[in-house]
DNA sequence: GAGTGTTGTATCCGTATGAATATAACGAAT
DNA sequence: ATTCGTTATATTCATACGGATACAACACTC
């Protein structure tokens, strides 16, 4: 089944695409960078470099993360890291849905062998 | 200006983006895979490259090539080749309609800085 | 037949990317 | 105070990817 990612490029400079995102839910889902990498099975340096990249590139944190406590620290979505994630996700609903006899176009032609 | 790109995954394997499609589109401009290669200052190699495995990913070749002859040789693209250049840009353009707003109000995020 | 510019292909090499590793700081719980 | 798991950060290392390079085959023109 062929599936359509999506790449944005926001404008001063920054991409954001389905790793980021996956990465802000994973994050939201486990309550730590470390726990989300190992759910992805990337390594903690590397989920904390794109959580850096993402923060310069809205300006804003969208991860508020925290040294210390019970179990060492944590870290969860920023009100503006939730809403990035609620848009992209429906951005993308909206592109499969409006993209879909294309995708279907492209399939048919590499099937056709 | 921020920016949308597709990246279409074709079923048992094979990607389709933007590099490809500009590349399928600079043969059937220039009339030839070198000439090509240069305007999109890759390497022979490289556009060589891409060309094989779009053949692989389609079963069907999208470019075809000729050696020898005034100018050495030229390539340009098989109906098939046209057909998904087309599709592509087709599908974009929907695609890019589809998701204008959800795009302006990422970098409105972005740009609340 | 020589010259030409391209295709097609193989080999080598430099580099850039991420993985691995190490370590300090942190703060709550015990 | 000690333990704990995480954040935050620097440094080293391996590997994969593409770039550079080289060259044979080709067929048309002159």
């Amino acid at each position: 089944m062929p599936s359509l990612t999506l790449r944005l490029y926001l404008d001063p400079k920054g991409r954001l695409g389905p790793g980021k995102v996956e990465l802000l839910e994973q994050i939201a889902a486990t309550g730590s960078i470390s726990a989300a990498a190992r759910a992805m099975e990337m390594s903690y340096k590397r989920a904390w470099d794109l959580v850096e990249e993402m923060k310069d590139m809205f300006g804003k944190p969208l991860v508020a993360a925290k040294t210390g406590g019970k179990h060492g620290g944590g870290a969860e979505l920023t009100p503006v890291g939730e809403e990035v994630v609620r848009r992209f996700r429906d951005m993308e609903r909206a592109v499969h849905e409006a993209a879909a006899p294309y995708v279907k176009a492209l399939q048919d032609e590499a099937d056709a062998r």
